[in-house]
DNA sequence: CTATTAATGTCTAGTATGAAGACAAAAACA
DNA sequence: TGTTTTTGTCTTCATACTAGACATTAATAG
C-alpha cells in the first residue's frame, strides 16, 4: 500500500497544523506535491485519526465541492503545563488547538521548595490527564513551560529565579511522573508563546516567516522566530532581553549592574513604580504578592482612571517600545508582539510604546504597525507548550500513533 | 543513467563547498546517503567539472586509500565586486575559494555621481573578466557588495549613504553590463562577509550554526546567521546596528537622533576621536579623506605608540563590546566576529571590547571567548560575494553548468 | 427534470531514485 | 606474495512520486 514516505506524511501533518483547513489540492500545492500523492497520505493520516475532513458549508461554486481537511479534533489530546511561582496552569487541547480544559491552581504553601513545587505540578497534571482519560482521548504529548533559562535540548532548567530552581532535570522528572505515557517537551514561556502566536497568524492566512514575542515574568524575554523556525540560541539564551543595558547610569538591577531594561520595563519595576505613583490611596494590607496579583492591581487602578498609574504605565511602555526597537533594528522581524502580562496592560502601554518605538527606529515599517498586541491571552505559553508537544511528532524522531 | 535527483546533486555541491575536502563515504554520511548513492552523483559533478578529486598524500592507513573530493579549482571562476565610495574592489576566485586575482581601484574624480560610479565599477569588472577569459575559465556568477540597505530579493539598493544612491536597481544594471553572461547577486557587505566567515569556519571543521559578523563603513552593521542560514530580515534591514540607542542623552548622530551606537563605535566617530586625541602633532594638510584612509592613519598612529589614539580606540572598543553584548543577549550566537575595518584595529580594540562585552553580559560563554576577530581580511565582503554567487547555483533556481 | 459543466478525488501504469549487498580495486602489513 | 582492510562500483530491488485517465459531485442551463 503506497502511503507516502515518512517525511511526506510528517510534512502533511505539519502543514495542516499550521495552515489550517485545506483541501487536498491546496495541501498538495503548498507542499509541492500532486493531488495523486497527497491523497493516499491524507487517507493514511485519516485512518490513524490524526486528521479529518471537516463539514463544509455549500460554497456556491460549480463543480464537485471541496472536502476541507484539518487536524482531527476528537481522538487525541495534548497538554501544556506552565509552572509559575504563584500558580500552575494546565491546558488540555485537541490537536486542532481547541482548549478542552483549563486548570489553574495557586501555589500551595508547601510547594515553595523545588521538590514540593514539582509534586504540586504533577498533581495538577494528573488532574488534567484524568479528564483526558474520561473523554476517552489518547495523550500525544506534554509540553512544560517555565519562565527562566531553559536548555530545551537537554530538557533541564538552568536557572529559574522565580522558582528558585537551578539545574533541574525537569523533562526527566515529568517523564517519570507520567510513567513514560507520553513524550515530554521543555522550553521557556516566551518560546512556547511565540510558537502559538506563529500558528495563529499562519492559520489566519498571514504568511509569517519571522516574529518576536515579548513577554516577561521574572524579566523580559522574547521568543524569536526567524526564517519560520524558532531560534533558541546556541546555548538556549536567545531572547533574554531583560538585562540589555539601556541607560548608561540607570537604576540598580538585581543582577548587580545598572541600567538594565528590566529596571524600566520589567514587570516588577512596572508594578513598583505604578504603586508608588498611584494617586488612589492604598488600602492598608493590600500589597499584592507576586507578579500576577501585582498586574491585576495595576490594571484595576488604571481601569479606574488613576492618573499616576497611567503615567507610570506610559513611561514603562515607552521603555518597552525602545526595547522593541532594539529587536527590530537587529532582526527586522515582520512583527514584534506584546504578549503575556504586557498584553493585559496594552490599553495603557501600547500607544506610548509605539510612539517611542517609531521614534527610536531608523526605518519604521510604513505599511503596518510593526508593534502589535498578541491575540492570545495569558494561556499562550501553556497553549504553545501543548502545540509544541504536537509539533514534536512531526520532527521524525518519534513514531506517529 | 541514474545520476541522482537534482536536489541531491545540489546538496552534494553545497556540502562540499562548505565542508571542504571529503571522501565519498564522509560525504554520504554528512548528507545521509549511502556510498552507492553518493558515487554516481559525484561522478556526474566531476564530469561537469564542478568537483574534482584532489591529490592526497599517503595516509599511512591500511586499506584502499580514500580519494578526497573537493570543489574543482580549475575550470570555473566566480567574481565578487565591492563598490565603495573611495574604491572599487574586484576579487576573482576559483570555486574552491582560492583568490586568483584582486583588483583595487581608487574612485575616480568623475565617478562621484551614481552613474559615473556604476560605469567605473563596470570598468573594474570588465578588467577582472578579461583575466578570467585569459585563464580560460568560465564565469559562473558575480556577487556585488555595497555597504548600505540592500533588498537582496529585488536586487536593488534602497539606500547607500556613502555612495549617494537611493533606490538603484543595481542587480539589473550589472546584469545588463555583463550582457547576461552570468547571474548577478546583490547584497550588503556584512551579509556577504558573514557567509565567507561561515564557510571558513565550517571548512576548518567547526560546526557553526550561528554567527554574527560585525563590520562598518557608513555605520555599524551585522551579518546574522541563525540556524545555519543568513537571516536578512523581513525587509532586508536585519543587522543595522548603527542606530541602536546606547545612551539616553548622547552625542548627536547624522540620523538626527542622539546616542546612537554609531556616534561611539562607528568608524567615522572612531577616526574623529582618535585624530582629536592624538598626542602626535598632525602634519599640515594630512587630514585623511574617506574611511579607509582614516583607518590607515589611525592604525599607523596607534602602531607608533600614540597614547591618545590608543586610549580613544580603547574607549571605542568598549562601546563596540557593549554593542556585541546586545547582539549576544538577543541572539546568543556561537560567536560574534569583528570584521572589516574593526579587524584591522583589533590589536587596540579587542581587549577593551572583550572586557566590556563580558561585563555587559549576564551569562558570558564560559568555554570560549564569544567575541573574536575575523580571520579574513578586508577582502571578506568581495570574497563572500563571489562565494554567494557560487552558492546561488545550489539553490535550484538555475541550472548547473 | 435532465444534461452540461467544472471542479475534486481516486485509480493505474510508468519512471527513477535511493538502499542493500555483492564484488572489484588498491595500498599497508606480515 | 598473500592477507587485511577500506574504498569505489555494479546490480538488484523496493517504493515514492508523477502523469494522465476516470469517477464523483453539485451548481447551472435548457
Amino acid at each position: 500500500m503506497p502511503s507516502g514516505t515518512d517525511k511526506t506524511v510528517l510534512a502533511v501533518l505539519y502543514h495542516l497544523i499550521h495552515h489550517g483547513p485545506l483541501s487536498r489540492p491546496e495541501l498538495g500545492a503548498g507542499l509541492g506535491l500532486s493531488r495523486a500523492t497527497a491523497s493516499p497520505v491524507v487517507n493514511d493520516l485519516m485512518r490513524r485519526g490524526l486528521i479529518a475532513e471537516i463539514s463544509t458549508p455549500p460554497q456556491g461554486q460549480r463543480g464537485r465541492p471541496v472536502a476541507l481537511l484539518d487536524v482531527d479534533d476528537e481522538r487525541y489530546a495534548v497538554t501544556g503545563l506552565e509552572i509559575g511561582s504563584d500558580r500552575v496552569l494546565a491546558s488540555v487541547h485537541s490537536l486542532r488547538g481547541r482548549q478542552l480544559l483549563r486548570i489553574e491552581r495557586a501555589a500551595r504553601a508547601d510547594a515553595l521548595n523545588p521538590r514540593g513545587l514539582m509534586r504540586h505540578a504533577a498533581t495538577v497534571l494528573y488532574e488534567a490527564l484524568d479528564v483526558v482519560d474520561q473523554e476517552g482521548r489518547e495523550l500525544l504529548g506534554v509540553g512544560v513551560s517555565v519562565a527562566g533559562l531553559v536548555d530545551a535540548t537537554s530538557g533541564t532548567i538552568k536557572y529559574a529565579p522565580t522558582l528558585g530552581w537551578r539545574d533541574v532535570a525537569l523533562q526527566a522528572g515529568v517523564t517519570e511522573a507520567l510513567g513514560g505515557r507520553a513524550p515530554v517537551l521543555l522550553d521557556n514561556d516566551a518560546n512556547f508563546a511565540a510558537l502559538a502566536e506563529l500558528r495563529r497568524r499562519r492559520r489566519d492566512g498571514q504568511p509569517t516567516a519571522s516574529l518576536v514575542y515579548l513577554t516577561g515574568t521574572y524579566g523580559i524575554s522574547a521568543g524569536i522566530i526567524t526564517g519560520g523556525v524558532l531560534w533558541r540560541g546556541e546555548r538556549g539564551l536567545a531572547g533574554e532581553l531583560g538585562h540589555l543595558n539601556v541607560e548608561a547610569d540607570g537604576r540598580k538591577c538585581v543582577c548587580g549592574r545598572r541600567g538594565c531594561l528590566d529596571t524600566r520595563a520589567g514587570l516588577s519595576a512596572i508594578i513598583a513604580s505604578c504603586l508608588e505613583n498611584a494617586s488612589t490611596p492604598r488600602r492598608a494590607g493590600r500589597t499584592p504578592v507576586g507578579i500576577s496579583a501585582g498586574v491585576d492591581e495595576v490594571a484595576s487602578l488604571a481601569q479606574s482612571g488613576d492618573q499616576g498609574v497611567i503615567e507610570a504605565l506610559a513611561e514603562a511602555g515607552a521603555w518597552l517600545g525602545r526595547g522593541a526597537a532594539l529587536v527590530c533594528a537587529m532582526l527586522d522581524p515582520r512583527t514584534v508582539v506584546l504578549g503575556g502580562h504586557y498584553a493585559r496592560l496594552a490599553p495603557w502601554i501600547l500607544s506610548p510604546a509605539r510612539e517611542s518605538f517609531r521614534s527610536a527606529l531608523l526605518m519604521p515599517a510604513p505599511e503596518h504597525e510593526q508593534l502589535e498586541v498578541s491575540g492570545l491571552d495569558a494561556w499562550a505559553p501553556a497553549e504553545g507548550a501543548a502545540l509544541a508537544a504536537l509539533l514534536a511528532l512531526t520532527d521524525g524522531t518519534r513514531a506517529l500513533p
